[in-house]
DNA sequence: TCTGGGGTCCTATTCCTA
DNA sequence: TCTGTAGGAATAGGACCC
């Protein structure tokens, strides 16, 4: 039970410029500089920048070839997803230390309830500045902390927290903002609807077309006006939030609903031996990474994306749960073939969802062959000792680049611009 | 300007079955 | 047995988030 009811309890801690600022860290001769963290080839896109890359013009989701000609000067670092991880996990031992219900939204963010914490630690804007103090002091890094009622609430503080880049330069943030009660409607009428969760490009425009752009806007049209503009799910919710009505609690842990990878290709591929081979690739870092959470699924998924950027996806649900590389590659494999790539293919991806715990390993074994599911352990022990590279399926054989290459190499789209 | 890769969630449609 | 139907599962697509 709350120690003073109404006080606001939600933090959300966000990272300022995550990815840069770990990249800084590894090579403080990048200090000050403006650093773009992603994909440097023609089809790469930012990931994350240095707020001197952002004075420029330069965001992440951006194209790179774009940022490349808003900041000339910017230096490109490739990124390390597995480094960031590990401060990531140093980061949430941090936020342990406060409170057990911590609700991870991505490796640099996450929602704190603290209002169990505050009778050891203090008010929950103590606990925000303690929090940052003890980041910036142990893992050197800098970050932002909302405090509000509401995880929608404390999301928007944090973002008011974060330090601003202008043509001029960096200006520092409050680094902490909170939203007391009663000043919930105060704060969240005045921005803009696409400021809510779930309001995207899309529905920002919708909304706009029928003169509604700010969220107190939103809030004074009818609710059953908006259901009917934007549908009952979606419609209600939006419209409960514009009010400031978010009861979600933080919830400390979620299984995950699917397992995935995809791939953009430096050129579009157009036959089908290729795109087989990238399928047999996929498959095989997806089955792996199942079977290191110790999940199955039922559901394959094969996404294809053209030239055009025209997206279709085809999928399979199967009979049992599988978590092996050459069952994901036979479902995958034949739902590709119900698609035509002549038009020319940039993108690939394979994806098992339906997900359900170790229920697969005892049905490979006596199923399609003579014990996928043992073979597969023994790969992955080979790989546990010698690394990730050290075997793979025996379709890839003999090929340079295809075969050498690991999912993963490339996080942000495709290196240069030729044939993979 | 030309758009990555990891996901979640929602909706509409189709198909199967009781 | 035929037909209509209601509901659930599967499928496809799309918007959105970090």
């Amino acid at each position: 039970m709350p120690a003073r009811t109404g006080e606001p309890a939600i933090l959300h801690v966000d990272m300022d410029a995550f990815y840069a600022s770990v990249e800084v860290l590894r090579d403080p001769s990048l200090a000050g500089r403006p650093v773009i963290v992603g994909g440097a080839g023609d089809r790469g896109v930012v990931a994350s920048c240095s707020y001197e890359a952002r004075a420029h013009g330069v965001a992440s989701a951006m194209p790179s070839a774009r940022a490349r000609r808003l900041c000339p000067a910017a230096v490109f670092v490739h990124g390390d997803l597995s480094r960031y991880g590990d401060y990531s996990r140093r980061i949430h031992e941090v936020f342990a230390s406060y409170t057990p219900l911590v609700e991870g939204i991505s490796l640099d963010e996450a929602f704190l309830d603290v209002a169990g914490a505050r009778r050891l630690f203090g008010s929950a804007p103590e606990i925000a500045a303690a929090v940052r103090r003890r980041i910036a002091d142990e893992v050197g890094l800098g970050c932002s902390v909302g405090v509000a009622p509401s995880k929608l609430l404390a999301k928007l503080a944090s973002k008011r927290a974060k330090p601003r880049a202008s043509p001029a330069g960096v200006v520092p943030g409050p680094g902490v903002v909170v939203v007391r009660p009663g000043e919930e409607l105060a704060f969240l009428h005045p921005l803009p609807v696409s400021a809510l969760w779930g309001v995207g490009p899309r529905t920002a425009q919708r909304l706009e077309g029928r003169g509604v752009r700010t969220v107190g806007e939103l809030a004074a049209v009818p609710r059953a006006t908006v259901v009917e503009w934007l549908g009952a799910g979606a419609g209600a919710q939006l419209w409960d939030l514009a009010w400031a009505r978010d009861p979600r609690p933080v919830v400390p842990s979620r299984p995950p609903k699917s397992v995935g990878h995809e791939e953009t290709f430096a050129v579009d591929l157009r036959d089908r031996h290729h795109l087989h081979r990238e399928v047999v690739r996929q498959a095989d870092a997806v089955a792996a990474r199942l079977r290191a959470a110790g999940l199955a699924g039922r559901t394959v998924t094969v996404k294809v994306r053209y030239n055009d950027f025209a997206t279709i996806t085809r999928s399979r649900t199967l009979p049992e749960a599988v978590d092996t590389a050459p069952e994901v590659a036979a479902a995958a494999g034949a739902l590709l073939d119900g698609v035509d790539p002549r038009a020319g293919v940039r993108l690939l991806g394979v994806s098992v969802a339906n997900l359900a715990r170790g229920a697969a390993r005892q049905l490979a074994l006596g199923g399609a062959g003579p014990g996928w599911g043992e073979a597969s352990e023994a790969v992955d022990g080979v790989r546990a000792r010698f690394g990730p590279r050290a075997v793979g399926p025996a379709a890839l054989l003999g090929e340079r680049g295809l075969g050498v290459r690991r999912p993963g190499d490339q996080q942000w789209g495709p290196e240069g611009g030729s044939a993979p």
